[in-house]
DNA sequence: ACCTGAACACCGTTCAAGT
DNA sequence: ACCTGAACACCGTTCAAGT
């Protein structure tokens, strides 16, 4: 048919399709032959959209950090930081759960992945405007994306092995229930979540309260708590 | 030659070879038939030694384990877990500092990689030693993992682009110096990780208060700090 | 048991040719 | 500009054959 009329396809159309494909079958379904067959085109056709195939990838990766809430910041202030914190990474792991073959894409930091970015400038911003130095505004962002792509990483992918005989005791003395981390996993990983992320809020609160109080050292009059 | 009476190859070697085209070249540089011939034997033969490729892959993420010192755990208490804690996660991300390409097959869980196992077994058990409850100690482990994985995987793999003209400042309204990441990225990734950890651990003592003290409805003659 | 070459069913990407 | 088929240089893995 060579070229018709009406482009056959579009970036759009092809991350839609691309999308589907590793949602259903996982990353290594995702060869550009069988992406175009989905898209009724022959493989050669996607190089007129995309420079190659990992740009397509890092479009469907960015496609599920559209997904990610940012709502959370736009009025924060110094008060609630950590709560508009803790939404957030509640949004962003939900939207990697939901997609959990794109993750190892996604985690190798926001690069040239426009929503990605637009996420990163959102958390800096909002830390900033609450009162953190933009050094450190800057290093939660990181932090954070750090432990919550690392979770998702971590749950959806391998795991433990639903057979008992597969952790001998006298290798690891400790993992005597090992085997019944297989059908337990879910639930470890979302409660390992869940006690992380307060931790990590614990912890910065404790830091933003060095930085938001003057030190003694300047101001002797104050009291410490 | 067919069979020599010596084999010519061993899973030892193999794990070697494939080791160092990771380290050297990166994880897509890992072929069977480019492994082979630097092993010096043709594709097919790997199959007499590991049942597949990812195997091979997996034992060469499991050679980084091994590597990720383990000592501070063995005369852990209550004390100092804190501190074993934070030295590990210290050796962990180091040793993965030293292999990043191979932290993208390491990240997806211990699965059945035994010296990862070993790493989830002893801090497991120097958490219990210290007083932590076993659920609560199931959860440290998994969520140190996900931080310091998480931590390596967007460290060392994409990250910024040093272009000004990458990122408009319509689009990004915070991130106006984000092109200086580029060159920052290593000095930013340090300091996310340290604040991060510190962080997490704050919090985690927090929480450890609240095992190891009895709760206040039940000693009511304890003052609250 | 352990290696070989041949073979199968794939890959990502380039490119000249067509409209 | 946008699609095509042919082609190039690869893949992972299986398998019969050799010793």
């Amino acid at each position: 048919m060579a070229r018709p009329r009406k482009p056959l396809l579009s970036r759009d159309r092809i991350v839609e399709a691309a999308s589907s494909l590793v949602d259903s079958e996982g990353l290594d379904a995702v060869s550009t032959r069988r992406l175009a067959a989905v898209l009724g085109v022959s493989g050669p056709s996607l190089y007129n959209h995309f420079r190659n195939k990992d740009e397509i990838l890092d479009a469907v990766a960015d496609a599920v950090s559209v997904q990610v809430d940012l709502s959370m910041f736009e009025a924060s202030d110094a008060r609630d930081w950590r709560e508009a914190l803790h939404d957030w990474a509640l949004s962003y792991r939900a939207a990697l759960a939901a997609h959990p073959h794109i993750v190892p894409v996604l985690a190798r930091g926001p690069g040239r992945r426009p929503a990605g970015l637009r996420v990163a400038d959102a958390v800096f911003g909002a830390m900033v405007g609450a009162g953190w130095p933009p050094a450190q505004a800057t290093r939660i962002g990181a932090l954070m994306r750090y432990f919550i792509t690392g979770s998702a990483l971590g749950s959806f992918a391998g795991g433990f092995v639903d057979d008992e005989s597969a952790y001998d005791p006298a290798d690891y003395p400790h993992l005597g229930q090992a085997h019944l981390l297989a059908e337990r996993g879910r639930e470890v990983d979302e409660g390992a979540f869940e006690v992380g992320l307060r931790a990590l809020l614990d912890g910065l609160a404790l830091q933003y309260e060095e930085y938001a109080r003057p030190t003694e050292t300047v101001r002797r009059g104050r009291k410490r708590p």
